[in-house]
DNA sequence: TATTGTTATACTCTATAACTATA
DNA sequence: TATAGTTATAGAGTATAACAATA
């Protein structure tokens, strides 16, 4: 289990530290923006179009309950509101409004920079690597849990 | 800004997607222990010994006050206890209790078994070159920032 | 005066259970 | 019956502001 030489830095150590900092670094932005993380974390998921209560319940891991309070209060700041389904009359999809889009463009766009700027340092092989290894992580995360990482394909 | 050819995976949605996936692994893990994860978070900080409320804010990046109510839950559950300073009669340290101590234990080991297989299909050299970025990548922000990612040197 | 930590207060976030309405 | 979503409730997490005790 433990290999001959352990490195200054453990592998899981490595990526939970790395975890906790980005997710530090999307705190700050959503508050710099006035967001509260859940907030800015809902707005960049409905970036691409809106999205059904149940599907993105799956996207966050949140119970529906939760997310109803989520989306309730999210509204009530005027960053998202509610569209019927023309499909189904029990459904709805949650849109963004125009002050949604806006912030959930200028955090997004904030966070991006504040990364890169972290990982200026880094050379451009060395990013690819980085990058393709945590694709290799989030493939094999799909493969245990049948889940993908990005959009539920209903 | 942009090099010539995008990869299927932007560097820094890499970033975030893997980050949200430890974030996840981390919230199940806790729940399975019945934890929450901030508790969990705390119980993390303090296998290493005991530590005052100001240096664990710090580490948390919790307010004070926020702090206190975490401290309180978590000793309300039998999982922590403040301990009088001795030096400084304003301070306490908060130390784990022997319940908090084999849970902290437990639910570390389980979160590195879990990121482990997640990233058991990835070629060793892979491993370690991605914990070196990683590490860069840490350092960069002890740079930017001038604190460090791991205890606070009082 | 500065620092350590708590209290008071007001939110936000979250889950569980029970519910309504539609499919 | 099953699914989409809400309501009710309870508790956890968080920040701001004001405070107490010690340095």
């Amino acid at each position: 289990m433990v290999t001959t030489k352990e490195p200054l830095l453990r592998f899981t150590e490595a990526l939970v530290r790395l975890s906790h900092l980005v997710q530090q670094v999307f705190d700050e932005v959503a508050r710099e923006h006035d967001l509260t993380p859940q907030q800015a974390q809902l707005l960049c998921l409905l970036i691409d179009g809106p999205v059904g209560m149940t599907d993105l319940s799956r996207s966050l891991h949140l119970e529906k309950s939760s997310l109803t309070g989520l989306v309730d209060r999210a509204g009530k700041r005027g960053l998202v509101a509610r569209a019927r389904d023309s499909k189904d009359r029990r459904a709805c999809r949650i849109v963004l409004t125009p002050e949604g889009e806006r912030l959930g463009a200028l955090a997004h766009e904030a966070m991006s920079e504040r990364l890169e700027a972290l990982a200026g340092k880094l050379p451009q092989e060395h990013r690819h690597l980085l990058t393709s290894a945590i694709g290799g992580i989030l493939a094999e995360h799909t493969a245990q849990t049948g889940r993908a990482w990005t959009a539920p394909e209903s």
